[in-house]
Formats: structure tokens, sequence, C-alpha cells
DNA sequence: CTAGGGTTAG
């Protein structure tokens, strides 16, 4: 057989080999190696290694097996044998890791056959694959394996080893790693200073970076980017921006990732035009970036300009991303828009496999939209939930109205071994109060504390507190308070304001009042409470003082504005709007509703007018409120039967309550009005959310 | 052949 002159050239072979990246032409060497029986353990490594590189796994790991099982056989191994194979199988490992299944990485690292001996390469590699799986425990191992090793003060196997606990929020055991480090590198800190942003603790990642700096560490736009997470996490946006100019002053890489966290911080610090212009003058932008400055914009109520930079981004090519759409969705939620976040639904349908998050998310756009159906049945068709879904779920029950469907859930989630958290009890208890369903309420309440050994927090006193104050067990919520370990909130106050106003418990309310007012509150919604109780009780005097707090509190009187979505546009309705096209109908149908609202009992709750008026001018005040014109809009527009569906940016009072929930009876219709709080649903006359302010 | 970075859901 005549054979190519430098099968016999080892050192050329391997240059040779380390040069190939075709499967096809290694395999030919391959061949060739076998037949002329020149296959040395050195040079079937090199070609392990080249399998490996040019993407052949398979043929890379039998190679090497077969070459470590005629060393095994062989008389003599020496030991450069060996760590040139541990080299090959570094290649495989890495590749497999590389190539997105860290398990098979971690499988062929378990296998290493006996005469390969891991060194700080393989190990490195090995608790990477470790972070990315979050399997702690095998990384611990591995730990152990890598230290008897040697390789204690390895800086590479330490850093895999501290973003291994980083990542999966083993904080301390990171810290403990990082302190006796013998030396440190800018990849050291910032594994330490991404690791302390994802545990929620940003003052401790920039005391980090500081200490790197003091340690005379010069960082990189990596490191940066963990400090710009911190500022965005602790809403400083000038450290954000002298953060900004650091990177350029020492003209840092200002690639994809870094810009992306630029925008991120600023449009969290609600600098959207900083945010976009950063995005403006990036050079490349991805799915990422488009995601964070729309979320930015949505998060910050710029809704249109969201939605409509969603529709950019199509058009600049890029497919939406779940990210996007996830803001997308956010942003329809926020303002009601069902239309968009259905043809959003459509969309997702099409090209996506619906994971858990967009799943949430559209769920929740559902929920907020108003539309329980749908809801529902997307829900059932997600075969694998998570918990958050399931809250999401729950939530949305809960929302309109439907407690014992919530409970239910949530007696089914707990079937699926699925463990609720206190999210799963808070939208459990806000579900059972909005049903009135106190006694499970008290009892889930008692089980979350005393079987699942969750701490209750301000939230879920907030609801039990509720729960109990609107069926009138004034005084009952009012003995749970003192019972309480830490001073009770205003918002716990405030639940039991609201039950005092509504079962007419005037003298408990006014001490509670007084309590409140001395806890120094600014949100107008609350002040408007207070008052509304002085004004019940009669207290003239305290109702001008409230009043003035209110004004002194620089909140001025934002104008109540509803909007209904109708045929897939929406249309928005201010109070003291009179440039409405069907505006004399529409006044003429509140008119018509008003007569027959009277006749059924209902009686003008003219308390909740602040300005001291004539009786009928008050009156004729409320008919004016923007969720009834936006209402008598939609029974103009809508067939018999259609569900109206209002977001109004303010809360609803609690006269246009009532009002509601006889609208709903004359006409038959599902009333869902959402306000800046929460969500009221209207039907048969039964109405899910029985605040009355 | 090796370690670190961006968003989005209740």
């Amino acid at each position: 057989m005549h054979l190519p002159v430098f099968l016999d050239d080892q050192r050329r072979l391997r240059r040779l080999l380390s040069s190939c990246s075709a499967t096809r032409t290694l395999a030919r060497l391959h061949a060739l190696l076998i037949v002329s029986s020149s296959a040395s353990h050195q040079l079937l490594s090199s070609l392990a290694a080249a399998y490996a590189r040019a993407g052949d796994l398979a043929a890379a790991e039998s190679t090497l097996t077969a070459t470590a099982a005629a060393t095994a056989t062989a008389t003599t191994t020496t030991s450069s044998s060996s760590s040139s194979s541990i080299a090959a199988w570094n290649a495989i490992i890495a590749a497999h890791s590389r190539r997105g299944s860290p398990a098979a990485a971690l499988r062929v690292f378990r296998a290493l056959p006996p005469a390969a001996r891991p060194d700080s390469t393989t190990f490195t590699i090995a608790l990477s694959a470790c972070a990315r799986l979050g399997d702690l425990r095998g990384g611990e191992s591995i730990k152990d394996r890598a230290y008897e090793a040697g390789y204690k003060d390895d800086i590479f196997v330490c850093s895999s080893l501290l973003h291994l606990y980083a990542k999966w929020g083993a904080m301390g055991d990171a810290v403990k790693v990082f302190d006796r480090m013998p030396r440190r590198d800018r990849v050291t800190w910032s594994t330490m200073v991404a690791g302390f942003v994802s545990a929620g603790d940003p003052l401790e990642a920039i005391e980090m970076y500081r200490r790197m700096r003091v340690d005379g560490v010069q960082g990189d736009e990596v490191v940066m980017v963990g400090v710009i997470q911190a500022c965005a996490a602790i809403r400083d946006a000038r450290m954000g921006a002298s953060v900004h100019g650091h990177l350029l002053r020492h003209e840092m890489r200002m690639d994809v990732v870094t810009a992306t966290s630029l925008v991120d911080m600023y449009a969290k610090n609600g600098l959207l035009d900083v945010a976009r212009c950063v995005f403006g003058l990036m050079m490349h932008r991805n799915a990422v970036s488009w995601s964070v400055l729309i979320s930015g914009f949505a998060q910050n109520g710029q809704l249109d300009e969201a939605l409509h930079l969603c529709r950019k981004m199509q058009a600049s090519g890029l497919q939406a991303d779940s990210g996007a759409l996830v803001s997308a969705l956010l942003a329809c939620s926020d303002i009601g828009f069902l239309k968009l976040g259905r043809s959003i639904h459509g969309f997702i349908l099409r090209r996506f496999e619906f994971n858990c998050i967009l799943g949430t998310a559209t769920i929740d756009m559902y929920s907020k939209c108003g539309s329980l159906a749908s809801a529902q049945m997307l829900f059932n068709l997600i075969g694998s939930r998570d918990l958050i879904l399931w809250n999401a779920m729950i939530a949305c029950c809960g929302a309109h109205g439907q407690g014992q469907d919530a409970l239910t859930l949530f007696q089914e989630m707990n079937k699926t071994g699925t463990r609720p958290d206190h999210a799963t009890f808070a939208s459990l208890l806000s579900a059972l109060s909005h049903s009135g369903l106190v006694e499970e309420g008290k009892l889930w309440f008692d089980r979350m504390v005393n079987d699942f050994k969750i701490t209750p927090a301000e939230k879920h006193y907030v609801c039990l507190v509720d729960l109990l104050a609107r069926s009138g067990l004034v005084e009952e919520a009012n003995d749970l308070l003192t019972s309480m370990k830490a001073e009770p909130t205003i918002a716990i106050w405030v639940a039991l304001l609201s039950g005092c106003l509504n079962n007419k418990k005037l003298e408990l309310g006014e001490s509670i009042a007084d309590n409140i007012l001395e806890l120094q509150p600014d949100d107008v919604g609350v002040l408007a409470l207070v008052s509304n109780l002085y004004a019940a009780a009669k207290k003239w005097d305290r109702v001008r003082e409230v009043r003035k707090l209110m004004k002194d509190n620089g909140s001025k009187k934002v104008p109540g504005c509803s909007s209904i979505e109708i045929h897939g546009t929406r249309h928005m309705f201010v109070m003291e709007d009179q440039s409405h096209p069907q505006r004399r109908e529409i006044i003429k149908k509140l008119a018509k509703l008003d007569l027959e609202m009277r006749k059924m009992g209902y009686v003008p709750r003219t308390e909740f007018v602040y300005h001291d008026l004539e009786k009928e001018v008050k009156e004729q005040q409320l008919s004016y409120h923007s969720e009834r014109l936006a209402i008598a809009f939609g029974l103009l527009n809508t067939s018999p039967g259609t569900r109206l569906v209002i977001i109004k940016n303010l809360r609803v009072c609690g006269d246009c309550h009532d009002a509601i929930k006889y609208i709903s009876k004359i006409t038959d219709r599902g009333i869902v009005v959402r306000d800046a709080k929460r969500f009221h649903h209207f039907k048969d006359g039964v109405c899910s959310c029985r605040d009355y302010w």
C-alpha cells in the first residue's frame, strides 16, 4: 500500500490535524492512520480534538474511548500520553457545553477513563456546566474532586465555582470562596458584582466594584454591566450616568449587551429620552435591546409609544421575540386594548410555542382586559404550568369575582405538587375576599401560617382585614390588628377604614382616620377616603383640614378619564369634555337610565361630590363621571348582551359603583370596570369588588 | 481546551 510520506512525520501530522475542520477529511486521515498502524496515542488524541472542534462529538468520543482501552492494555503508560488525551476530552466536554447541552458535558466528564486525569480546564468546564444546569449538588462534588487534585487556588476553577454559587442564590458560599482566593482578576470581581445584583443586593454589588478598584483591578465592560444593573435597581440615574461616562472615557467596548443595559437603566429611571437616544446610537440592536426600550415606555405609562415601537421593531425586520411580546402584552393590559392583545396572541400561536412566561403574560392580558373566558381557555391549553402561571390564573379568577373557582384552582395546583408561595396566598385571599367567602378566607389564612409556614406579609393582612371589614365584621378586623406583631401600615388601616365607611361604623372609623393622618399619607386616594369618612360623620372642619392637605400635597386634580374599546377602537371620555360627537345621545341615555335606576331604589350618593354645591347640581355632576359616559357610549354602540369593559385612570367612586350595578341589571349586561387600583366586575347586579369609594 | 455581562410574567 502506497502511503503519503508525511504519515511518518508526527509533528507535521498533528499540525495538519489541528488545521482541519472538515469531518470527512478527518475520517479519511483516521482511516489512513489505522491502516498504516502509525496511530500513536498522541496522534489519536489530536485527531479526537479535531473531531470535537469540527463538531463530530460522537466520533471524537469513540476515538478517545478506543485509545483509552488500548492504553489500559499496554504495559507502560507515560504521563505525557494521558495529559495529551485530557486536552482532547476537554475539547469534547467544552463543545457539549457550548452547544447548549451541559448535561451531555457532565455525562462525558463523569465517564472519563481513569487514564485521563482531569486538569484545571476540565474542572472549570464541568463547574460551568453545573452552573448552566443549576446543579448545585453536582457542583459541590466536582469542587471536592478539584480541591483534592490540587486546584484549590486555581483562579479559573474558583471563578467558575463562584459563578455557580452566585447564579443559584448561594451568595454566602460564594463569599466564602472569594475571601480565601489568593488572587482575583476582573472576572472574579465581575462574578461577584453580578452575583449580588441578581441576589437583589445592588448596594453590595456597588461595594464590590469599589473594593475592586481599591484592589487596583481595572474593570471592563462586563463588570460595568453589573454596576449599571445595580444603578437601575436602586433607581440612581446620576450614578448610572457617571458609569456611562466612565465607559466612554476609558473607551470600553460598547457592545449590544453593554448598551442595552444602559438603555434599561435610563428607562427604569424614567429618563426615556436618554434611553431612546442611547438606543438610537447603537450600532447593532437585537430583540433584547428593543424589548428593553419597549418595556421602558410601557412601564412609564407611555403605552401608545410602546406599541408604536413594537411596530417599528417588526418593520426593522427583527422577529419579535418572547421578551418583546411580553412587553407589548403588558402595554395592552395597561390600557385594556383587547383587540391588539388578541392579535398578539394570534401571532404567538402562529410563530411560537407557549412557554410559561408568554402564557402568563397573555393570561394576564386577558384578565386585565376583562376576558376571563379567553384566559381560562388558554390556561387549559398550556400543558406545563409553573408557580407563576398558576398564580396568574388564580389572580384572574379573583379579579373577575370567581372566588370559588380560584379556590378550586388552588386545590388543583396543590395536587400537582407545585408549592404555593406568598403571592399565591395573596391572590387566593383577595379572591375569597372579593367574593365574600369569609369562612374560607379565615381558614386559608390560618393554613397559610400554620401548614405552609408562610409568615403573613402586609398584603396578606390587607386581604384578611378587607375580607372581614367588608362583611361587616369590623370589630373582628380591628382585633386582628391588635394581635399583629408589627405596627399596622397605612394600607391595612385603609382596608379597615373602608369597611367602617361601608358599614356605617363611624365612631371606630373616626379613630382609624385619625391614626391614618398621623402616618402622614400622601396618596390622594387615601386622603379622599379619610375625608369621605369625616364627611359621613359630619365632621366638616376635619373634612376641610384633609382637603387642604390634599391640595398642599401638590396632588393637583387629575381629571377622571375612562376608555372603552368598541369594535377594536378605543374611545376616551374625560369628565368635563363637551366635545364628543355623540354627547347629546349619551346624556339622553344617561337621563333615561337615571329614571329607571331611581325606580329600582337608586339614591345618588352626593357625599362623593367634593364641592359645596346644590343637591341637584351635585347629582348632575355624578351622572357625568367619565365611566358613566363611557358606559352609555358602549350601550349605544354595541348589540344587546355584549359585555362592556371600561378602563379608568382613577378609582371608581362609590356612587358610580352603585349606579353601575343598577345599569348592569337594567340592561342585562356584564360590565367590567378597571380602575387605577383594582378590578370591578358587575353582572346580575352583583359586584365582585365592593369598595365604596 | 478553561471562568464573568442585557429584557420579559404573578
